[in-house]
DNA sequence: AACTCGGGGCA
DNA sequence: TGCCCAGAGTT
C-alpha cells in the first residue's frame, strides 16, 4: 500500500488534472439531494439532472411523492434506470422520514441506510454534502482507482476501502479526495482504459508500474 | 460473493 | 444492435 504522503501526491496531482472537481448533483436542501442520490444509483448524474430538474418543480415535500400516484412518479422519472423499483422507493422512503423523522431527513449513518433505496454510498453522499459532517463515500470509481494506485489493497471489501481512506487521508480532506478521485476514475483512469501512458501518477503507480513492464492492468 | 434489476449514451 | 455505464437489496 501507498504511504500517507504518496497518496498526498497522489491526491494533489488530481487536482491539478481536475482543478473544478465538484459534486454535479444540484441540490437545495437535504431531502432533495436526498432524492437526487437515490435515484442516482446505477445511473449518471447527467441523466439525474434533466429529470431532477422538472421533479422538483413538482414534488417539494415527502408528501408531494406519497400523494402522487405511482404511474404517475414512475413516468416522471422513466428515462432513468431501474426507475420502478427508485419510484417504489421513494415513496417508501418518505412515508417513512414522515412516520419517523417528522419528515425530515435523518442525519445518522444507520437511520439513512435504513431507508428504502438507500445504502452505504448513498447515505455517506448525504451526510458529507447535504450536511457537510466527514464522511468518505465509496463508489465503483473511488473503489476502483483506490485499489489500482494502491491506496488500498486489492481484495478490500468496499467497507474496508472506506475504512483505510479514513485512515490514510486526513479528515478535513475526505470530501475533495472523493470528488478528485471520481473525476480521475470517470476521466482518465477509466475502467476499460487506464491511460497508463499519459498518467502523472506512474511514478508511484502499483498497476501503472506493472503496466509500463508490459503487464496488464486490471 | 453472486446475482438481479433497467434505463441512456455511444459506436 | 450490442456494449458500457453505475448501487442497493436479496439469497
Amino acid at each position: 500500500m501507498l504511504t500517507k504522503k504518496e497518496i498526498r501526491f497522489c491526491l494533489d496531482e488530481m487536482g491539478k488534472m481536475f482543478p473544478n472537481a465538484h459534486c454535479e448533483l444540484v441540490h437545495q436542501n437535504p431531502f432533495e439531494l436526498l432524492i437526487a442520490v437515490v435515484l442516482s444509483a446505477q445511473t449518471t448524474d447527467a441523466s439525474v439532472n434533466k429529470v431532477t430538474k422538472t421533479l422538483f418543480q413538482k414534488y417539494k415535500t415527502p408528501e408531494d411523492y406519497i400523494q402522487a400516484s405511482l404511474t404517475d412518479l414512475e413516468q416522471d422519472i422513466r428515462t432513468i434506470g431501474l426507475y420502478r423499483t427508485k419510484a417504489k422507493n421513494i415513496q417508501k422512503l418518505c412515508q417513512k422520514l414522515l412516520d419517523e423523522y417528522d419528515g425530515q431527513v435523518p442525519q445518522d449513518l444507520k437511520q439513512l441506510m435504513e431507508l428504502p433505496g438507500v445504502g452505504r454510498k448513498t447515505a455517506n453522499v448525504v451526510r458529507s454534502v447535504a450536511f457537510g459532517i466527514p464522511a468518505l463515500a465509496v463508489d465503483t470509481h473511488v473503489e476502483r482507482v483506490s485499489k489500482r494506485l494502491g491506496f488500498c489493497r486489492w481484495k478490500d471489501t468496499v467497507l474496508e476501502v472506506e475504512k483505510t481512506l479514513m485512515k490514510k487521508i486526513p479528515m478535513e480532506e475526505w470530501s475533495i479526495a472523493h470528488h478528485r478521485m471520481i473525476f480521475f476514475g470517470r476521466y482518465h483512469c477509466k475502467a476499460q482504459n487506464p491511460n497508463c501512458l499519459n498518467c502523472p501518477l506512474q511514478s508511484v503507480c502499483r498497476e501503472g508500474k506493472k503496466r509500463m513492464k508490459g503487464l496488464k492492468v486490471k
